[in-house]
DNA sequence: CTTGGAAAGTCAACAACACTGACATAAAAC
DNA sequence: GTTTTATGTCAGTGTTGTTGACTTTCCAAG
């Protein structure tokens, strides 16, 4: 598929440091992949929300609040990085609509905190099934090292913020 | 950054093949990695494109027209996976202000060509060039062999038809 | 206790970008 | 000569994002 002159050009430098060059054809096909990946990464969750009347951004709200459960709207908005007008609409038809309740703070009465209502886990699920299916077949014919590659890459690809985010995200505090 | 056993449980099995166990968690990861690295993907550009007052899908339309010269919309549109009315109404504003160049066919009079003017290779050029670096700057932190596995899980995350555009184009067939 | 400011929610207006459906024109294909 | 293909256009709609203005609630500092 891809042979190895075609990824990236490599050479060893005296100190034992290896240098990359990387031609801007070679970045170019790194950028395509990463839009047609994309695509295929959204396919699934978006024809099951398509049948829900939902879209992306419910999908979103669903899936941070099912990592996080107990977040507060602040925290969801910085993570997802959007103005509090769009996730409210996202949020109110979701707690309308019974997917999800917002639980006034004990400690602190202004903040809500977020959890998934009992439908809310199902499509939530359902969702995560499609995604994850294809990301597990992805990374099935990719292989064990392709996958490592693949999470480092990203991570670096990421903002400093959204770093942050991934990884106290990964450290499971979400606070 | 990500320790070995946080990305893949990996066992060998008797026959040398290496079998993969994928938690739910792990995947999750990968979803929520993918999340925020498209984030950082389409950052630098999409402040860019804002600078002249276009979109995303400006942008889209010239990295695809700058690769393939000569495309017809047919073809963009198979690429895009967009209806031609939301294609059009972006080509519409390229070609008015003179940043793409639409040719009648020689061959077959029913087509049009494509073709980025100098303005339209300027603008190309410096959206490129920010995402590129970006792209440049994380190949560099992951090293070569993250590389090669990060194209090799994108690649296995396309659809079908998305995979023959990404190979079509690596192979520079734009016909 | 009062007040300043943070957190949350709401309303209105707007823009980008996708969609459907219908229709028009030109040219190739049969 | 009819049909199909490629393209373009008009009108309407929906999701998701934005800004700006405003209110309510409530913690915490003075």
């Amino acid at each position: 598929m891809i042979c190895d002159e075609d990824v990236m050009s490599e050479r060893q430098s005296p100190g034992g440091q290896s240098l990359l060059f990387l031609t801007d054809e070679q970045l170019r096909k790194g950028i395509e992949a990463m839009f047609f990946a994309y695509r295929g990464f959204t396919a699934d969750p978006d024809r099951i929300l398509n049948k829900y009347g939902y879209g992306r951004a419910h999908h979103r709200a669903l899936h941070f609040i099912s990592r996080a459960p107990g977040t507060t709207v602040n925290n969801l908005l910085s993570i997802l990085g959007v103005t509090k007008q769009s996730l409210n609409r996202v949020l109110r038809t979701l707690i309308e609509d019974e997917l999800v309740e917002s639980r006034v703070g004990t400690r602190d009465k202004r903040e809500r905190h977020l959890f998934l209502t009992d439908n809310g886990t199902a499509l939530e699920q359902e969702l995560s099934d499609a995604q994850r299916e294809r990301m597990r077949q992805a990374y099935r014919e990719a292989g064990p090292e392709a996958v490592q590659g693949f999470r480092t890459v990203l991570e670096a690809m990421m903002d400093n913020d959204m770093q942050r985010h991934f990884t106290r995200m990964k450290e499971g505090r979400h606070d």
